[in-house]
DNA sequence: CTCCCGATAT
DNA sequence: ATATCAGGAG
């Protein structure tokens, strides 16, 4: 399941909304959400509870609606509600970090964009593209190897593939196509004989 | 570093 | 039982 969205807007809204979320249950309630919120004044104008009420489902949902009115209200103030696109423009808006700015830039208005989510910090990781231990640093190191024009593609195929493949928990090395660039998977497989 | 928060997977 | 989940703020 991957997150479902008809415009930057609502991609922005929805991984603010992500953060340690499943995407099933932050697709369950997007319908209501913009039904309800279909704009950001509409969100800046509500009071937390309100959001709070549609969102419940969502775990940090106190936290997070209050982060979502702050930042539409800077949407609003500084933006005109328009969702900018750089990564500096958005980071100013409470709530949103590099990484899902990268993600509204990448998958909102399809410009190049190095993701480094969980997923693809840790697949990086294992097969020792890149030995950063910070995700922001690792970014920095994606970007000066990965060429441009595939960084928003590089970045979602990793994130799919830590997503179903190589998982936290247990990495299915036996089903991974890159198996032979990884060390960690080849010598996780020769344990289990 | 901790906290936010709770459902689901293993 | 506990690890994990499209992270970010303080």
């Amino acid at each position: 399941m991957e997150l479902e969205y008809e415009n930057p807007f609502q991609l922005l809204v929805e991984a603010i909304l992500a953060a340690q979320e499943s995407d099933k249950v932050i697709n369950k309630i997007r319908h209501e959400l913009f039904k309800k919120f279909p704009t950001p004044h509409s969100i800046a104008k509500a009071t937390q509870e309100e959001i709070e009420e549609v969102i419940k489902s969502i775990n940090f949902y106190r936290r997070k609606a209050k982060l979502l009115k702050e930042c539409c209200e800077k949407l609003v103030e500084l933006f005109k509600g328009e969702v900018p696109t750089t990564v500096e423009e958005l980071i100013k808006l409470p709530g949103v970090g590099r990484k899902t700015a990268n993600m509204v830039i990448g998958g909102g208005y399809n410009l190049p964009a190095i993701i480094v989510d969980r997923h693809v910090f840790r697949v990086v990781q294992r097969i020792s593209l890149s030995k950063q231990k910070n995700p922001d640093k690792m970014e920095m190191e994606l970007r000066e190897i990965v060429p441009q024009e595939f960084w928003t593609k590089f970045s979602m195929l990793l994130l799919n593939h830590g997503k179903r493949v190589c998982k936290s928990r247990n990495p299915k090395c036996d089903e991974c196509v890159i198996i032979d660039l990884c060390e960690y998977g080849q010598s996780l497989e020769k344990r289990k004989k």
